[in-house]
DNA sequence: GCAGGTGTGAGACAAAAGTCTCAAAATGCA
DNA sequence: TGCATTTTGAGACTTTTGTCTCACACCTGC
């Protein structure tokens, strides 16, 4: 995709172009949606938000970003999963989850250009999207509605990953495991168990245990 | 303070409306540091923002917002703290303490108006300033650097709330321990010990034997 | 169908954390 | 200074959670 182009002269877009546009817009109305949700957009800003997005196809277990790297960029999940985890000691401590329609990136003090403690991988085969963070900010300067979407993605995504911010503080396990069965099932359903326990904060003992008095 | 005035027509101020502002300057240089701090801004949108702040005294206990309230502000803290913190069947789990400088609000997927499942009071006597969130809205639209100041409040609010989110995921109650020694040491000097059992996640049994064993 | 990898459930024991309690220490205020 | 209140440290015991282990179920590809 030829996103300078689009990125520089906007207005100026060949018919051609523009046909490629739709093109895309066609393939990625799902995705288009997603943004939609956050904040309504024109016509160009769908435009150029949509040359500036680059799809990607993750085997399970393949990372997106992995511990040390500079996470430059936005993830958007179109199928599949992607699973925030923390490497301590070699072992894998989950942070978050992501599914379909919502956004990952590395957040740490609002900066660009930090070191990730986390690694991003996919948790099954999936499909996403990815922007560029400097992109968003780029476009923001230029266009008010990409502006609007860019707080709008980045505030959803630390809301997202502080909502269970205080879980572990509240809730005992067993109390953990109910409010995730009653809160996001889905979850349950699709993320192993080994892996749940360690985001519940707890061993896989405990979570079997927890399961079984049930 | 009428802030209205200064809202409406923030160029047109009379010469006795600028003294009133410049002497409020002077006694909130502090205040105004700490915005200065996140983001410059301009000589008017200093008048306009130190207009419409609104000073509160706070003895040690006294709570600027309550569970089950609606949180319109962002409380700037100017000396002592504020402890945000749940009630979970009559005993307190501390959430969050906010120093001075530190600004404190009930964040709740970033719309005002959702009832606060905190309590947000003073730990001890304090000395905070309310803005109201509608205000820095409307403001953002007039003026662009306080647009920018506001993104960077709830950031801020957002990164600060959401820094510890880990902690108890990754972390064993005694490295728990360690952790805030280290990176947050006024914490301990600060707040009780009672209150910093819950905050991190333990009782206060536990909290004395992890000092008790050093 | 079968081999190999992956995820799961549970027993046995060890370790850690919680509960209840009370006396000592620290703090605040008149 | 002295009294009342709050905060803290720790003993004794109970309950929960963690560690290590192994057998079994369930896929998947050959």
């Amino acid at each position: 995709m030829n996103s300078h182009f689009y990125f520089l002269w906007p207005a100026d877009l060949y018919e051609h172009e523009r046909r490629g546009i739709y093109y895309l817009w066609i393939v990625n109305e799902k995705i288009l949606e997603y943004f939609l949700q956050l904040v309504p957009l024109s016509e160009e800003s769908i435009a150029i938000l949509t040359a500036n997005l680059e799809h990607k196809t993750l085997e399970k277990g393949e990372a997106v970003l992995k511990e040390g790297q500079i996470c430059t960029d936005v993830y958007l999940v179109e199928k599949g999963y992607l699973r925030t985890y923390y490497n301590k000691d070699g072992i894998e401590i989950n942070i978050h989850f992501n599914f379909e329609g919502t956004f990952a990136t590395y957040l740490k003090s609002s900066k660009v250009g930090e070191a990730s403690a986390f690694t991003i991988e996919a948790g099954e085969k999936s499909e996403v999207w990815i922007l560029s963070r400097q992109k968003l900010v780029d476009l923001s300067l230029l266009y008010p509605d990409i502006m609007l979407l860019s707080r709008r993605v980045i505030s959803r995504i630390l809301v997202d990953t502080s909502a269970n911010n205080s879980l572990l503080r509240i809730y005992s396990p067993a109390e953990r495991y109910q409010y995730i069965e009653k809160n996001n099932p889905q979850l349950l359903q699709r993320v192993s168990l080994s892996h749940m326990a360690s985001y519940l904060g707890m061993t896989r003992r405990t979570l079997t245990r927890i399961r079984g008095k049930k």
